[in-house]
RNA sequence: GUCCCCGUAGUUCAACGGAUAGAACAGCUCCCUUCUAAGGAGCGGAUCGAGGUUCGAUUCCUCGCGGGGACACCA
């Protein structure tokens, strides 16, 4: 039985299903999942123990509707006939269960077939091509230079950086961008300015303070001026945060002046009027928004005659799509933010982007808590509000894991006063000792134990313990694709936690160090193989794999 | 008022319409002469409410109730 990787089984099983299932118009395989007779989803599902087989599939459940018959006579029916074409040493086992599911089991040589894939694919090993090479921009943190990051920039942070990881490794090309919001001409940067004369006092804090203090500004700056040194001084600092101690990269650094600087922002406008999307109405220019689905019109330039922030950023996602060319743009936006995707939206329509294109990742607000009660972004000492400060607190692998578990949905609450207390028992610590245990193994090995044998023999792995470790690595490959393609790492974070503990078990029930040698290469083979698994997953989320703890 | 998200164990979260609703933390029992006990084994404990669709609903639909967010010529 040559190796064949997990995914590869999968869509045999499919394909086996497909054969025997025909005869009610062209069942096809859509990510991973069979669509018969044009709109019934039909699943294959891998199960975590072996209660109900490796896999299982409901196709008997559509087919009794399509038919109008017993589910469970079609599952029997199914059984069968996959049984009699399977090709061999593939499947040990086939049934049909009740009500109406088909179970398999795959052979163990084949699940033993995989381990040699891994330990040969190594840091490959889970990538793929499904992207086909598209490109995709991902746009996140982008937070106004007004002051520190936030806990929240955080969260978008860790989920940005973690997902262009995902894709690149799929075969998508995956960018990574950080918006400036750094325009003279927007109310943000006057409003800086103004506190950076003492003529204000938005933002201000004590930090703020001082770096007024260390700026040096010429006599009679204007406003934008004053506000735009500063700005620029708190994105410095935020950068070198974010480069150093986030440890994110990215590909680029995007400035909406920039964007006034090379006469896009004009330029945009002028198609916007030439095409009569725009209007004008009391002093102020007006985008046509309800006409492409948003509830009202816009304003794109103020009475003032300044715009507002929706015409660069029109400006910006035009150079996403028509000039840089992305198939994919992704924003990645806190929940305070949703009520503008709609404008957006309708503006890229109106200037003819495919709907599709882009897609926003709203992150439900991060809630801060401190003994049951909400503590609101607070300047006073003593509270880590800041991202800075939370990662000081309980390191950034902990800060990233934690982060990366929850779904964008989740409304988290953020216990402060545990914050410490719970980073010790944070899950990445579980991940991590999994992997510094498959570390103390080796070392206590001599050197020569430590290479595998050309023709290891996986025979002596055959306890319930090593299949259940072989199968959970062996899904690497397709939870992979299931985050990439969902744009969810929140699935390989939970896939992590389960394969840790799959080893664990593994390693609690059998030894390597001193077992008999062919006992101990067949072990030994299995932990490099989690090790690689490991290091793969850990890598694409951005956690750093320790030598010790 | 309108729109979006959420409501699952004491707590923080899982479960792409499937089989006996999973973890972690907290609580209670056990397990270190062995490759690190940051580990393992076990116990108790949950789907906000009412309808509906379905062979099957935590999941989909409607209506309530509760929590968070958004409804700017701020970004």
């Amino acid at each position: 039985m040559p190796a064949v990787s997990f995914y590869k089984m999968k869509k045999k099983i499919i394909s086996l299903i497909e054969k025997v299932a025909g005869g009610f118009g062209g069942p096809r395989l859509w990510r991973g999942r069979l669509t018969a007779g044009g709109s019934v989803p039909v699943e294959v599902f891998a199960s975590d123990d072996e209660r109900n087989g490796h896999y299982s599939t409901n196709v008997a459940f559509r087919l009794a509707k399509i038919r109008k018959q017993n589910p469970m006579e079609i599952a029997t029916m199914l059984a069968e006939k996959i049984e009699e074409i399977s090709p061999p040493g593939f499947l040990s086992k086939i049934e049909a269960a009740a009500p109406g599911f088909v179970n398999f089991w795959i052979a163990p040589s084949a699940f033993q077939g995989e381990l040699k894939t891994i330990l040969k694919m190594k840091g490959r090993y889970g990538r793929s091509k499904i992207g086909g090479g598209k490109k995709i921009q991902i746009e996140f943190i982008s937070a106004n230079p007004t002051g520190p990051l936030t806990v929240g920039n955080g969260r978008g942070g860790f989920l940005g950086d973690a997902l262009a990881n995902i894709l690149n490794f799929c075969g998508w090309k995956a960018r990574k961008e950080y918006y400036i919001n750094d325009a003279k001409s927007s109310a943000q940067i006057r409003e800086l300015g103004k506190t950076a004369l003492g003529r204000g006092t938005s933002y201000l804090t004590e930090e703020l303070a001082e770096k007024i203090k260390k700026i040096k500004l010429k006599k009679g700056a204007s406003e934008e001026d004053a506000g735009s040194r500063l700005a620029r001084e708190l994105m410095k600092e935020n950068r070198r945060f974010i480069e150093k101690e986030l440890k994110i990269k990215f590909d680029v650094w995007f400035s909406e002046e920039s964007l006034y600087e090379s006469g896009a922002v004009r330029k945009t406008l002028e198609k916007l009027k030439k095409n009569d999307l725009a209007y004008e109405k009391d002093g102020a220019w007006w985008f046509r928004a309800s006409r492409f689905g948003d509830t009202e019109d816009r304003v794109l330039v103020r009475n003032s005659g300044e715009p507002t922030y929706f015409l660069p950023d029109l400006a910006y996602h035009l150079d996403k799509f028509k000039k840089r060319k992305f198939d994919e743009a992704i924003d990645i936006w806190g929940a305070d933010h949703y009520g503008y995707a709609p404008r957006l939206k309708a503006g890229l329509k109106a200037l003819g982007v495919k709907e599709d294109g882009i897609r926003f990742i709203i992150l439900q607000l991060v809630r801060l808590v401190k003994n049951g009660e909400e503590v609101r972004m607070s300047k006073r000492r003593g509270e880590f509000v800041t991202l800075k400060e939370l990662i000081d607190e309980v390191g950034l692998d902990a800060a990233r894991f934690f982060f990366l578990m929850y779904s964008p949905d989740t409304h988290m609450d953020f216990d402060l006063a545990l914050a410490k207390e719970r980073s010790l028992k944070n899950p990445v610590y579980y991940v991590q000792y999994a992997f510094v245990r498959i570390l103390g193994i080796l070392a206590k090995l001599k050197t020569a134990e430590r290479k595998l044998p050309p023709k290891t023999d996986f025979e002596p792995l055959n306890t319930a313990e090593d299949f259940r470790l072989i199968r959970f690595l062996a899904r690497f490959p397709e939870i992979v694709r299931e985050a990439a393609e969902s744009r969810a790492p929140a699935v390989l974070v939970r896939y992590l936690l389960e394969t840790a503990r799959a080893f664990h078990n593994f390693y609690e029930k059998e030894r390597i160090a001193g077992e008999e040698k062919k006992i101990a290469a067949a072990r030994l083979a299995l932990a490099l193989a989690t090790k690689i698994v490991l290091e793969n997953a850990l890598g694409l989320l951005g956690v750093s794999r320790p030598k010790k703890m």
